[in-house]
DNA sequence: ACTTCAATTAGACATTTTCGAAAATGATAG
DNA sequence: CTATCATTTTCGAAAATGTCTAATTGAAGT
């Protein structure tokens, strides 16, 4: 049990005093349990941290639309616009709709909004 | 009153067909009320959009540590450790106290914490 | 003063992200 | 079957991001 050794190899931290070595040990046990889930919820977190995809999110809150027309909303082309509802679609948040040469996206459940809604209210507060 | 012709000279779109010239428009004149607010929200979600940030702030809700023992924790140099807490503090979520050579980082208030689990827990229930 | 040590800043480099242009797909109409 | 049109995919360029190393700052201790 030598919790104090934090020097392997490889390690940035080798040569780096380490001033409460215990607790710094017990949170990176807590964090290790995260492991699987941190990558995810930043995936998340970068998929919102992105004006364009925030404004596709707003704009298919006031119903399904094609790609052409999202596109005219945010002022970019086509084949951009296609992008980022694919990123949005592959991270389940979107769902699609054929119908002929068109297609129609519009949002899975209301979930993501109100998260959006909570979220910048916190924003408001941070600075009071 | 021409909305209709989204025809502008520079733009991308001119030459996109638009399906539901009103609805767009419409679309478009709400996100325009939301042109300052959006970038913010963006702002914020591209921070938390990091494991390397998120690990710091799930550290951090143990209680404050120093820069050193936060960077053990990373398994990061002290430097980019700095600079990610660097970013953090500008916008406003972590304090900073300085004692000696040292400085201590700890968080300010329990609203961000609150919301990442409870965006966490909307993440969870996406797939179900 | 001079040294030491924690932290920050600066500079460099690799990786990632975002978007446009062009090519590829897929569906409909003639 | 060919042409047309909405969408998607591919590719490349420009910008942003994350980390390292090295240099700088700032506070104590000798």
């Amino acid at each position: 049990m030598k919790i104090a050794s934090a020097v392997t190899a490889a390690n940035p931290t080798c040569e780096i005093r380490c001033f409460e070595q215990e607790k710094v040990a017990r949170i990176k046990a807590q964090l290790a349990k995260d492991e699987e889930l941190l990558p995810q919820l930043a995936e998340f977190y970068k998929l919102l941290g992105n004006v364009t995809r925030l404004k596709i999110l707003l704009a298919l809150a006031h119903g399904e639309l094609c790609v052409c027309d999202v596109a005219h909303v945010l002022g970019l082309t086509v084949a951009a616009t296609s992008h980022q509802l694919k990123l949005l679609r592959d991270q389940g948040w979107l769902a699609m709709r054929n119908d002929g040469k068109m297609v129609y996206y519009r949002l899975r459940g209301e979930g993501l909004l109100k998260a959006l809604k909570s979220d910048f209210r916190l924003l408001e507060q941070r600075l009071a």
